[in-house]
DNA sequence: CTGAAAGCGCTTACAG
DNA sequence: CTGAAAGCGCTTACAG
């Protein structure tokens, strides 16, 4: 490998190199490009011998296609994340396409976020974990550039999203932990923003009062360790104490577990039962064996990337919000129902009871 | 705002508008640019009327300076890579600067990576967790596109690289155990193509060493929870049941600890004590509460930022190695040696007992 | 199939 | 301080 300067060659170097045209040296790197065998296998000698590699800024300029994506993930600390965005790097991959990543962000001020972003050029944006989803689809929207919240909606329509249903989780865990004999129910809720915390609150809530029974006591964590342990502490200290917890998602029934086990020496779920939401890793460790309902990442991502490069294709799609189903999947931090359980793949799963009532969207 | 077309306006536009030259327009947005107040304010309003924000694509092909740094990261499931992964976000950030991540990969072939990598003309390359280290490092070096190694090193002298202080942490710990009163050691070892895993090892056998015991037994856990859990069952199997475990970092011990505890019902740290390396979030968690050297992430993220951001402005620094060094602190996962324990900051710290044996480098 | 040429949207000497 | 112009490294009609 001949390099003369520092600087990486270019495809005249290689033209010059193989005795051919520029175009012929683009051409050889255009999958499709008319040229021929012949003077496709020089360029291919020559590129090789001189470390040559097409500029992409180059061609992102000329083709005003970056074939970069913008996640927007500003918290990482629920293993959520870090799932979904290896999967969105796998799948990407695949297409040719890379991650631009903006993370570690403290919530202020959208706007600068949405400047570095729209700088790059990029072909699409995928907001997953921040508390700016709004703000930011709000900007993509009128920019003109496909956007899709991932695990999140907006009020916004026009806004693409790709949830689980979160409705019907919570109404499904109501329907488990009432059918297993719980009498007092509490909720520790996410971020009062977070359209998800919103509907599984909603949905354990219409749970519930299809059973005949009033909403659950909440307290707020934030989808914080901390905040949900003060959470914890603070319902555990009720009067009547509450003997079925609801944490929205796992991250957060964790620590109210710990904190039931290790500050009130209490037995989970021997004392009180605690059920979670994600079906993250740590939710299948034997320490905590969290009953939760699983939102199918793998699926998830496939649909948002899905809509992203649909319209990358043709930026008129019209916009869509895709709600995928999740199990519930029964372990051992919350007390059983006496049926309704079923195994498959090696889990088990809780299929409801039919002598509950079912409750519906209207009911919320 | 004004817009004519979907396309994003450019800096002609914003030029004709404002009734100066292109260049003008330019130099309003360059900070440090001989532009009259004057002048630039038009601009700005001009811009601000089109909503016009640089091409960062443009403008890299031009300077020669994408601004984008390529992070390697195969593996997200280690809690430990999505801290290092926000922290190094935030940083960049703050410098102007714009990670480019690629995560989620087999590990197979280096090339293609590689080939990505190149493409998009990334002034500096992050390898953290990834297989594909010292071939990636290699063609790096040969690429001279500034390169910093994450929590591994590579023998090929010439390349970068931050880890913590591998090797006397491993001493710690046998020294930590060694002094609790323990007599029959295992070592749950890492990847094998893993300096880190090599390193804590090394300085493991030589703790133990210069207390005058023979090397850990060995199982290989590979990094990986199932294989963790499968070498723990392999050292629990053994007529002489091991008395202290060290697992090459915390996401194993974890595996390690709910193994002894739910397969075979003993207790962690009464029958068996475990440690690990790492100080992730959940080896925190109360039931863990593992005894660790802890990595300190923001002091590893700082120093590779400094190293990369030196090499860009000069490409010829000479290439350096940094290592950091990290506390031993200690939980419930591990029986205590009755003196040594300091507490800083709220935590307990091993300090090290002087009247056990110190080991040297050189006893590798 | 091939090459000469225009142009993507900028930065930056250069001359005034 | 300002503008005209060259040029970064490509892609892609256009003409042959």
């Amino acid at each position: 490998m001949i390099r003369n300067s520092s600087a990486p060659p270019t495809s005249w170097e290689v033209a010059r190199r193989a005795g051919v045209s520029q175009s012929a040296v683009s051409r050889s790197f255009t999958p499709g490009a008319s040229i021929s065998d012949a003077t496709r296998s020089k360029v291919m000698d020559a590129a090789r011998e001189l470390g040559y590699r097409p500029n992409a800024i180059a061609r992102s300029l000329i083709t005003a296609r970056s074939r970069i994506i913008a996640v927007v993930m500003a918290y990482l600390e629920n293993l959520l994340y870090p799932r979904v965005l290896e999967e969105f790097g796998r799948r990407f991959a695949a297409l040719g396409y890379h991650l631009l990543l903006f993370t570690g962000l403290k919530d202020r001020d959208s706007d600068p976020v949405f400047d570095q972003i729209m700088q790059y050029r990029v072909d699409g944006i995928i907001l997953a974990s921040t508390g700016l989803s709004s703000a930011l689809a709000e900007e993509c929207l009128a920019a003109g550039v496909p956007v899709v919240l991932f695990n999140r909606t907006t009020g916004r329509p026009g806004v693409c999203s790709v949830t689980s249903d979160n409705f019907a989780g919570g109404g499904k865990l109501a329907r488990f932990l009432v059918a297993s004999g719980h009498r007092r129910f509490a909720y520790i809720a996410g971020l009062a923003s977070s359209s998800t915390n919103r509907d599984r609150q909603a949905g354990f809530a219409a749970g519930l009062a299809a059973c005949g029974l009033p909403p659950p006591v909440v307290q707020v964590g934030n989808y914080s360790t901390q905040e949900a342990a003060a959470a914890t502490r603070a319902l555990m200290a009720r009067p009547a104490r509450p003997d079925a917890i609801f944490a929205a998602n796992d991250h957060m029934a964790i620590a109210a577990i710990d904190t039931i086990r290790s500050e009130f020496g209490l037995s989970v779920p021997g004392d009180v039962s605690v059920v979670g939401y994600d079906d993250v890793g740590p939710a299948r460790w034997p320490a905590y064996a969290i009953t939760t309902v699983a939102q199918p990442v793998d699926r998830m991502v496939a649909e948002t990337v899905e809509l992203i490069m649909a319209r990358i294709e043709d930026r008129s799609t019209a916009a869509e919000s895709r709600v995928v189903g999740g199990d519930l999947i029964v372990r051992a931090s919350a007390r059983r129902p006496p049926r309704g359980l079923v195994e498959r793949d090696g889990q088990l799963l809780y299929l409801g009871d039919t002598a509950l009532p079912e409750p519906r969207e209207t009911d919320r």
